[in-house]
Order: C-alpha cells, then structure tokens, then sequence
DNA sequence: ATAGGGGCTGTAGCAGCTACAGGGTCAAGA
DNA sequence: TCTTGACCCTGTAGCTGCTACAGCCCCTAT
C-alpha cells in the first residue's frame, strides 16, 4: 500500500532527486520510514507533490508554492490571498512574453539581414558589433 | 587612453564583477596589467565585450556567444556558420514563446474560475489539486 | 598623512534541480 | 542459501550566469 520513493516519482512524473530536494527543502514533510530506513508515501503525499508538480508546471516558483500548499492547508482561509499570488504570477508571465517577443522580433531582423557571404560580410555578425550598437 | 574595468563597466553597462567573470571562464581574454596589477583595457576589448552584451541581450547561451566570437575572429569563414547558430537559438525562442504562452492560457484560466469565497472553494487550489489532473 | 573610491583575489551564494560516490536493502532466481 | 540486480540511503558537487561579499592593495586629492 506504502509508496516508495521510486513509485511516488513514477506516479508524479518526478525524479527521484527530486523528490529527496523537496524534502530537504521543507516543501514536502518528511514521510515515516521503513524498517529499512526507506521512504514510505501514502495518498496524502501524492496528492501534495501533484501540487507541487502543477503548480511548478504552471510556472510557479517554489517559494510561491510554498506559500500556496500553506494557504491550501488551511481551507477556511480568505481565497483573495491565493488570487494575489496567482495573478502576480501572471503579471510576470505577462512580461516575460513581451520581452520574449521583443527579442524575437529583434533577433529575427538580424538572421534575415544575412545574405550568406563570408563572416567579413556578416549581417549577423555585424549587428552584434559594437558599431552598430544603435 | 586605456580603460579600467569599471569604465569599460560603464561603457557597456556590464558590472565589474560580470567582466571578471567573463574573463575567467575564457570569454574575455586576458587584458594587460598597470603596474599597480589594475585591468587596462583599450577598443578591441570594448567591442569584444559590447559584442557579447549585446549577442546575450539577445538571448544567446555563454556557449553560443563564445562560438559566434570565435566565428567573428576569422572573418574568412563561411557565414553560414554563424546563421545556423543564430537559427537555432531562434527556434529555441520560439518553443519558449509557445510554451510561455500556453502557460499563460491555462494559467488566466486558473485565474479566471475564481470567484472569491474560502480557500475551500477556491478554484485555482482546486485546479491545482490532485483531482484535476486531467 | 589620510580618507575615499576605486581596484585585486578568492570564495560563497542564488534558483531548481541533477548527478554522482559509496554505501545499504530487498525480492527473485540458481 | 547465495547471489545478482534493482532499488534505496546520505552527502556533496555540479550546472547557468551571474552577484556579493571579505580582506586586501592602489591611487588621487586634500
């Protein structure tokens, strides 16, 4: 019935190592132990490292993780706190995708420019140069 | 004439401590020395390191910064070296581009199913739960 | 002479894992 | 029963790309 280690990260999707830094870190309890001093999970863990896992999916950083398996541990807690941390999150990927998109749009000026001489004649080169740094 | 690290610093907009670093892993080469052991830098190293700047402003690893310097060194070479370096990285936006922004879906869908009560009811630690896998 | 603002080296820290080394444990097969 | 092999254990070091010290030296201005 116990879950290994092993069984947990076949379940989550998750290595191993990973698991043990969860751990070690305080984003997962520590499980009881056999007698043999191996890990045992139960339905309670798995359900709290799909959490992790979703939400680390979702982008989330562990720190912000942290903060969501805590206000998730306490059901009676006010939601808006959960939609600050998620909405922040979203503000950020927001900004990511805009500076993303930016640099893309900007790094795709430059391959196009090249015409396939020589590095001496170089678009790409070129536009990395500090003559052009405009 | 010559520079100091921190007026190359200021000239490109890159911390001390960043071109010391630079240096120290070989993307900088060795500048020489005052007599008082200082850094002196001239306009080769200025372009060297405004060149990486603006190539890792564009997104480029260390590693492929360090191929495109060694490829704008001989300027014999054939440019499509360069280009294929540059497409690559541009491809490698674009899957962070599409995974940024599906993301970015689920996650405003996350968001967007809450409707403010206790966390007990919370949709976006619901979505995240266990339960929702699917 | 001294105070400050730089410079120098070397090392440790950040996120978020990942990958060992060097052992222990356990179930299955010969 | 013994042995093989797959798994588990701890602890530590590595990855990217910096950043931030500590503890020192140098140079200029007053």
């Amino acid at each position: 019935m116990a879950l290994t280690i092993g069984d947990l990260g076949k379940a989550t999707g998750t290595k191993v190592e990973t698991i043990r830094y969860y751990e070690r870190i305080g984003l997962l309890p520590q499980p009881s132990r056999t007698a043999g001093n191996y890990r045992a999970y139960g339905e309670a863990e798995l359900g709290r490292l799909s959490f992790v896992r979703r939400a680390r999916d979702l982008g989330f950083s562990l720190d912000q993780v942290r903060a969501l398996l805590k206000l998730s541990d306490d059901r009676s807690q006010d939601c808006a706190r959960v939609d600050r941390i998620a909405s922040e999150h979203l503000r950020e990927v927001d900004r990511k995708l805009a500076d993303l998109s930016a640099l893309r749009r900007e790094l795709k000026a430059v391959i196009d420019s090249c015409n396939g001489g020589t590095v001496a004649d170089c678009r790409v080169i070129e536009a990395l140069g500090p003559a052009s740094q405009g």
